[in-house]
DNA sequence: CCAAAAGTGTTCTCCATACACCCATGC
DNA sequence: GCATGGGTGTATGGAGAACACTTTTGG
């Protein structure tokens, strides 16, 4: 017998289990969407699947779907990635519940929303699968048109995007594990979509000791090469989760 | 035929012309949970009720229940707030979504949780009725054993709602219409638990333009009578929804 | 030697903080 | 007149903001 067939019997037998006063059914379902953000050409990103059925067949959709019977949010959220994705991501954050009645025109459906962050290096080693979903990356700030009421939730994730850089460290998941400051500032200008001043930037980073210097250079092109760092947890454990970088 | 009948039929018809492609429903319960908050005695209180069936026969819980089919979580949340506490509040957040498998012992139900806040007037009024559901104020900083997961979701309330009265005026709603500075300082010190200084807290809320004097004045005891204020939506929309009050 | 990005200090202003005394009232 | 909270101003220090030039490399 199959695992998966046990499984399946021991999830039966406890639902015949379950004690007498169980509350209804009631017949709403639950869908996860993963709002999936990279920093590509100096451009917050967002990554969109193809919607090629009804309802709104032929727009695109973040990727989502329905949450299995015995299934954490989270781990749908990722399973799902992965499935029309093929990303893993190693950030991912509750956003908020949209629960409007008529959001799916099919039946009630409630979507619990996720927002994530990719480093974009994650794009060359695993690729984004060109497979029947379709999913390709798009400017969060000039989007095509949405199915169901996914414009509204990538709004929201950009703003929470927003301030969530400014207290916690979250910025560096789009980064690979080394960097330059340089780049490490472009991230905070594309999200907060404003420059930054380069110096008061540096102070501000070095004097959190959120960055440690790893000897390394990156050296591209014909100009002169940039130290590489990486983050440092304590850091952020130190600032005690208060304000980190407010510009 | 009474309305109610005949909206059931409405609703059932509407199922039946559901989509052929329809999602496939799961067995996943939808609850809200709602974690009120007001001040009294100089303490930040949560509303609690008495569990009187399993599971967690005879603990506390935040009112909370199961949301019906065609009906909006912040609906239900409030439905549910009225039916427990006899309570209608002015502001009513979603606070997370929780997910646990096993939060329910019965089955699975996600609760989608959210925080509100009461001016301790509102209670005068309207009084938490002594129904069956043994509504009672508990001091949010010492509570009893409570039911399923409701002590992280408080928790995770009084987090948010200590942001929350940092950049946003949501503090006003935990008063009167009109309230003394001084009364407007102790729900800050009360939520932060800190004290603050009296001087440049009054400086802060007066040129932030958050407040008006209504010319009242509150005489109370055997003391120098206090000016009365109300809230300026104004201020905090001049204000961009920036930080308004950090300290 | 030229282009392109990396890297580096100082000044000024403003705002957060710390702090102590008089005022108005009812009894 | 006294107890109680209401109401007010100032001085200081530190952090954010503004600002421009030199360095290093490849071609």
């Amino acid at each position: 017998m199959k695992d998966a067939m046990k499984d399946a019997m021991k999830d039966a037998m406890k639902d015949a289990m379950t004690s007498p006063d169980a509350p209804p059914l009631q017949p709403i379902g639950v869908a996860v969407d993963v709002i999936l953000f990279t920093i590509l050409d100096d451009t917050l990103q967002v990554l969109l699947v193809d919607r090629l059925s009804q309802p709104f067949d032929g727009l695109r959709a973040v990727p989502g779907g329905l949450v299995e019977r015995r299934e954490e949010l989270a781990c749908a959220a990722r399973r799902i990635l992965r499935a029309q994705t093929g990303l893993d991501v190693d950030w991912l954050e509750q956003l908020y519940t949209f629960d409007a009645v008529d959001r799916d025109p099919r039946r009630r459906v409630l979507s619990v929303s996720w927002y994530a962050l990719v480093a974009p290096n994650a794009l060359e080693d695993e690729a984004v699968p060109e497979s029947a979903w379709g999913a390709a990356w798009h400017p969060a700030r000039a989007l095509p048109a949405l199915a169901f009421d996914h414009a509204r939730q990538i709004e929201a994730a950009m703003t929470r995007l927003r301030y969530k850089i400014e207290y916690t460290p979250a910025a560096f998941h789009l980064l690979d594990s080394t960097f330059t400051l340089s780049e490490l500032q472009r991230v905070y200008e594309v999200i907060l979509a404003q420059e930054l001043d380069k110096r008061n930037f540096r102070r501000r980073v070095q004097s959190l000791d959120l960055v440690e210097e790893t000897g390394q250079l990156r050296r591209e092109g014909t100009r002169r090469p940039a130290r590489l760092y990486r983050f440092r947890d304590e850091g952020f454990e130190r600032a005690g989760g208060g304000v980190l970088l407010r510009f």
